[in-house]
DNA sequence: TTCATTAATTAACATATGTTATTTCGTGTG
DNA sequence: CACACGAAATAACATATGTTAATTAATGAA
């Protein structure tokens, strides 16, 4: 047993070596090139992610046809698609790889199963499933509270990474603009 | 132990008497009448709130000292301040009662000591977490998709119970606009 | 290296929103 | 019933964003 598994629920500290090995039962190492499909919507999606390396995008396709960002995660993140992590229902969203990706994906369902009468894997879900909703609860403050040219310095201040990492076309839905929006913002903030 | 104690957790199958009769004994029915604050920033809120009765509005201050309004609940949600009840921090978060409301108030730590050797109330827990979560991802979707007129015309097809008990004061800036244009959408809509 | 393709920038114009101020409406209180 | 207060609507203007199109830059494949 190892890949970094061990590493990855190390901060988990109630977990028995026990369940350890039981995670390590439904969960299998997964590898994505970059620019491939992981999942897409009117299909359940069967895994929780844990990505070990990589940037992994969730986005939909409105009715006018139009690509939007909802979420981006990248290493030590959770991700999955909502509806099927959440309720087993279809999902509503793709996943797309941005990079080449090694994952730990655990299967959602076999994940629900250990949690009946695992209390500690429970809660491991349970904390996993908080990091995720707090993260989820600060993304719409962010919208609530702040104007597009705030949101694009916040990410500058807060994730730098993802700047350097998401091409521009993908942040800009992102932030809630336009590919050309973004770009005038950023010529603003360059130039004063 | 009644007043609509039971029916309130009926629908979580799983639970035994005796888990009922443990969740009784961390809950007090409170009441608030409308206009009173409930919970503000800097200070760990105690309880999750589940609504029997009434709507309660979340909101922070900008530095600029606006007043944004992050989420609405009413009666059947759960609502709580965020950072307390996900991580047991301080509230960055107001709650307001905005109608006179009655609730059924859990004390999170006290919920947390129960969750640690009772799997069936961390089960209640991790689905309450999860129903609040799935809001916050369509919300995130509803920003990122959909242009304000969208989003007033979406509350009206899903939530129109919100139009009629919110004054558009505080429905503006939870749709991500202010008054005024908030206003314009509403003559826009009703005219064609 | 060259070429083709996509991404990003810039420009020009239309439009929605923000801002500030004024007016109208509605509510609740005395 | 009248009045005062806050909410909502309206107006006028400034500004940021959306849209479409053209240009430049960057990327990847042959």
């Amino acid at each position: 047993m190892d890949n970094g598994f061990k590493e990855a629920f190390n901060r988990f500290k109630f977990l028995k070596l026990t369940d350890l090995v039981a995670l390590f039962k439904i969960a299998t190492l997964k590898s994505y090139k970059k620019g491939e499909i992981i999942a897409e919507p009117g299909k359940v999606f069967e895994y929780a992610f844990l990505i070990r390396k990589g940037l992994i995008r969730t986005y939909v396709i409105t009715p006018e046809g139009e690509e939007k960002t909802i979420r981006l995660a990248l290493e030590k993140d959770f991700t999955s698609c909502g509806q099927s992590m959440l309720f087993g229902k279809a999902s509503t969203e793709y996943l797309e790889a941005m990079e080449d990706c090694k994952v730990i994906a655990i299967n959602i369902q076999k994940l629900n199963k250990l949690c009946e009468d695992n209390i500690r894997i429970l809660r491991l879900h349970h904390e996993g499933i908080k990091e995720a909703f707090g993260d989820a609860i600060e993304r719409v403050e962010f919208f609530t509270i702040l104007t597009p040219e705030q949101r694009y310095q916040r990410i500058m201040d807060e994730s730098p990474e993802l700047i350097q990492r998401v091409p521009q076309k993908f942040l800009a839905s992102y932030l809630g603009v336009t590919t050309v929006s973004l770009s005038r913002i950023r010529t603003r903030l360059i130039t004063g």
